[in-house]
DNA sequence: TTGCGCTGCTCAATCGACTGATTAAACGTT
DNA sequence: AACGTTTAATCAGTCGATTGAGCAGCGCAA
């Protein structure tokens, strides 16, 4: 019976008794290289890099020196594969980074975590690709400790891949309710509040607001901030008879356009986003409209073409690049702490008057 | 003489004999898992799903059915290690992302690197880290198997940086000349070249162009093809008194109302981007000029903001989607056949006629 | 009955970094 | 001289996947 047969041969390994091997050949010095070179081992020039164990002065800094002469850096997959830890977070959003990319909003915020993830040694993959279920491939294939997710167009279903994501998630302008991760979202209802309150200030009473059907969390943030803060103001406005619904800015000018022509049209229009306010803008003066003097008109996000506008867009702004660096920050802290407590943290947002809102 | 002791104890090894250690706890399913589940080695599990070695149809079904039941994907830094390969290209920007994702013009690229890639079944990371000299640090650390090089402002030190880097290199909107890598550039030649033909046909016979004085690759590309079609139209115009060297848009717009104040003023510009371009016109019509009726003005990069402009600018347009593309795509040939011959691919440029040029 | 070829698997080394356990030598103390 | 302690390293195994080499077992033919 040779259940355990004994290893046959010990011969010393043959390997590399013939074969030059030298560094920088196959993409940089190793461990291995460094230790040869200084006759010592290799768990002695990790020891020194890491700066564990005992090691005499002198051959700590001839190990550094070494290191730092040959540029060396330790092999990624090497580290990750022994700490079972990768120094890189992924990012991702739904439906694909093709819309990402597209939308400054986004663009800057991917600016502060690059910034802040790059100052703390990590890397950030762009998790595009997804597995059949869903699940970002980069999440299986372990190439990332944490995920960021951009969840601004995040349906539910798209939260529900995600419910169980081995790793840290921090939801970045999504619904916070949605599962027990670390969160940041712009204070949607906030800013709803004070478009409502500055156009009763400029004497508004009759106003309406545009959104998409398509629910979405921090949308729907602003819509209720937005009634909320006209009811505060005294003004009578429910979302059954000042909210529009609409799929496309094309029909959310349509129905803008019957709306003042309707016997008690409203004074001014709040657009769920920059992009539906420009393009409202647009339609409003071709059918002959004149803004503000007609209709006043507020976006929201602060997108740089607000300011092109003509005339300038009155917005409620993000601080985008804030929210990138304090998801960072987010992440880091949870890396750090994988116990503490969930963290859902709420940036302000900012009213930023231009002159699409007239005086009534 | 021990030189070569025996191994003394090859006792089996004592792991995972008390410890659970099943698969999901830290990250998902292993080969070991599969195997142990079936009974069959790891060796077997690996070339089931890889399709190599000689396995019977009933074992690697089986196989394959537990590792779609478990959702089985292979550890990334495993993989990396064992086949010196990682399946992610880097992309880097300088001087760092900050501009980047701040630029449209980039984040367009960016999609369709993405998607490219993503399809290949490749990730992006983006390097925004750096050694202390400069090479992107995920080179080094092996994190990478390729690098896309957004070389739209780098200076000759950027580049210098990366001569010594040992993974393929696709240098995208940058100098061809740098070095022997792979190369995507916009025609800034021909679309210079259109911007000069098109403002000769709509009757202009005086024109300048300005520029900033920090020398890039394919500003000065637009330079050369813009004074190249001036004088194949018969125009005489020399660099020398026709184009004005600038640091910034608001010394653009100086420079410019100095010259549109003179004897002889030009009757149109072109701005080297669209960016500049705007600026130019905000600059000119708080002066109290008109365009296009006292100035016409071109731009070049075709920027969603160009369409907006009042009137609406007059711009070369790049396909940024493709160049995204394309880009990936050499890279994915290089990583295919790393032997064959550089290639040096043009994207053309296509002028978009507006309405920011007047008849003269 | 020996030998050959084929099938269907397993073995064990490897990639590079890290680390708990171990060891060899130097030093001090009684 | 015997023993404990400190110092300065080294050993060998581990992380997970891959792969060339190897080895039973079977059928078939000489």
């Amino acid at each position: 019976m040779l259940l355990h047969r004994p290893n046959s041969k010990l011969v010393k390994p043959v390997a590399n008794s013939q074969a030059p091997r030298m560094s920088i050949a196959n993409g940089g010095a190793k461990l291995r290289d460094i230790a040869e070179l200084l006759g010592c081992s290799v768990a002695t020039v990790s020891n020194a890099i890491n700066g564990r164990g005992r090691i005499s002065v002198e051959m700590r800094q001839q190990i550094l020196d070494k290191c730092a002469e040959l540029n060396f850096v330790p092999n990624s997959a090497g580290r990750s594969l022994r700490l079972q830890r990768t120094d890189a977070v992924g990012v991702i959003y739904a439906p694909s980074f093709a819309e990402l990319f597209g939308n400054v909003f986004y663009a800057r915020i991917m600016e502060g975590l690059s910034e802040t993830f790059g100052e703390a040694g990590l890397d950030l993959v762009l998790g595009n690709r997804r597995d059949a279920d869903g699940m970002p491939s980069v999440i299986r294939q372990g190439k990332v400790d944490a995920l960021v997710v951009l969840a601004g167009v995040f349906t539910a279903a798209d939260y529900e891949t995600l419910r169980h994501c081995p790793v840290p998630l921090c939801i970045v302008d999504g619904c916070v309710r949605s599962f027990d991760a670390d969160s940041l979202t712009t204070d949607g209802f906030g800013g709803g509040q004070q478009v409502a309150e500055h156009l009763y200030q400029y004497g508004h009473r009759k106003v309406v607001m545009i959104a998409y059907r398509n629910p979405l969390y921090n949308i729907e943030q602003r819509i209720a901030g937005f009634f909320s803060g006209l009811r505060s103001c005294g003004i009578e406005a429910s979302e059954a008879d000042s909210l529009i619904r609409v799929d496309n800015d094309k029909e959310a000018a349509n129905e803008l356009l019957a709306r003042l022509n309707s016997q008690n049209p409203p004074t001014a229009v709040f657009a769920v986003n920059d992009t539906m306010a420009l393009n409202l803008m647009d339609a409003l003066e071709q059918a002959g409209w004149s803004i503000p003097d007609d209709v006043s008109i507020v976006g929201f996000d602060d997108d740089p073409m607000a300011v092109r506008a003509r005339p300038p867009l009155t917005t409620v702004s993000l601080k985008k690049r804030d929210i990138g660096a304090v998801s960072a920050g987010l992440v880091l802290d949870r890396l750090a702490h994988p116990d503490k407590p969930v963290v859902h943290q709420v940036q302000p947002t900012r009213l930023v008057v231009r002159e699409s809102v007239a005086h009534r």
